[in-house]
DNA sequence: CTTGACCCTCACGTCAGGTCAGGGTGTACG
DNA sequence: CGTACACCCTGACCTGACGTGAGGGTCAAG
């Protein structure tokens, strides 16, 4: 039989036949025109390597197991499951710790919601100067209230409450009555618990949802485009309150 | 720090850490010398690649994950689990058959009995610590090897064949082809049955068949000096295949 | 000034083939 | 007889994650 033909039969490509050839593990008889030609027993032996390379065992130890006839084939046959058990431990092993890591990253997913709804801590930010003497301190307050006092959960309550009523009128006009009435709702939620906050630095806030991202992404997460509309409306509830 | 620190303290070899560098993995600054200087922040990352290793995930995959933050990394997670859990299916397979196949050795096994054999009974000798300290712990699980299921008359069997064929090659050279091949039958034969021996474990083994005397009387009933020529064999064994 | 411990860069080996490239053989058809 | 096409061959480089060694440079101590 030649080359292609035994391959096809056994499942197996042209390459893996000339492999197996020179690393003398499946030697045909060669044709003059230098082809190689399969004989009956030379199916016989592919179909064993084939068994044993199922197993997992190397070919390496095929070749030892297939030539060599005082080789204790039951022997082989333990050492190899017990390579397998081995493997199917490192393998298990990894699993385990994957599925920790999964689990663990849930926990932290929850976590750092948690820490997108207590705000962004300018407290380590070198821009922390910068923001203060551009927007008011007002602002880096809020910013900051995860340290004063937010991870209260009532709070955190209301002010989730709250942006979700936000984002439920967010397609309306920011100067509709309904859209004002909710701003001010965060306004008084914000100058109870956030210290005291000027209509102006109100404004300056909603100018701030939308330049720093770090907001925006806070924001836009009870609705896309959320920033904006505050921004908008902010600037119109401080101009009616001024 | 320098190349070496740094592989020390992370459990990893220096050519790794030239590897991580050569693929980009995690490339150091460079002292005047060409000497490789490793950062803090070079130090957290290569926890985290090596974290990720632990994982299964390929050298390429962390160097996404750790070097672009757009990436998820808990898609990535569930991804290689998905993939572990095949490689798991995968290694059953093979124990499966090979647990069949094994099956199907034992039932077409023919069992004649004739014993003689006498393991040496480490199990209550005030030594076997100390034998364990010098010795490894692959030496005393063959001393125990009765305990270990040695009782088994086809294991008896078969420990007395492969010692009666070297016996009758022991007036050969012990670092002979045959000899070699021999001896290569009791290293698989441990191996198999008798917990796992390393080339290194072997060779103490061989010593102590000589330095023991216990050892020594059991070994030389299939030969006078069958014991050193095993010291001798078992050395050159495990230098070739260490 | 030398030792010895460290550093560097090639560069090849591992394992089981995959994937070309370049060139020869065998046979059916016109 | 020529040619198209299917098949054959060898040789050589590629994969992954490093191990191993050669050949040569750097640095601090004695």
């Amino acid at each position: 039989m030649k080359t292609k033909e035994v391959a096809e039969m056994a499942g197996v490509s042209v390459r893996t036949l000339h492999h197996y050839d020179s690393i003398g593990l499946l030697v045909p008889v060669r044709l003059p025109s230098g082809y190689r030609s399969y004989s009956d027993s030379d199916i016989q032996l592919l179909q064993q390597i084939l068994f044993f390379r199922e197993l997992g065992f190397s070919l390496d130890h095929i070749k030892d197991i297939v030539h060599d006839s005082s080789y204790d084939v039951t022997d082989a046959l333990l050492y190899q499951r017990k390579l397998m058990e081995e493997e199917k431990n490192r393998v298990m092993v990894m699993i385990r710790k994957l599925d920790e890591t999964i689990e663990d990253r849930k926990g932290e997913r929850v976590m750092s919601n948690q820490d997108k709804f207590q705000g962004i801590d300018f407290s380590h930010n070198p821009y922390e100067q910068e923001a203060r003497e551009n927007w008011g301190d007002a602002v880096v307050n809020e910013s900051n209230r995860k340290m004063s006092g937010f991870d209260n959960e009532e709070l955190k309550e209301k002010w989730e409450r709250i942006f979700r009523e936000l984002g439920a009128v967010k397609d309306q006009d920011p100067r509709s009555e309904e859209a004002q009435k909710r701003i001010g709702e965060l306004y008084h939620f914000l100058n109870s618990h956030f210290g005291t906050y000027s209509p102006e630095a109100f404004r300056s806030l909603g100018e701030m949802y939308v330049s720093d991202e770090r907001f925006t992404e806070n924001i836009d997460q009870y609705g896309e485009g959320l920033s904006l509309f505050l921004r908008d409306g902010m600037a119109e509830w401080s101009w009616n309150h001024k």
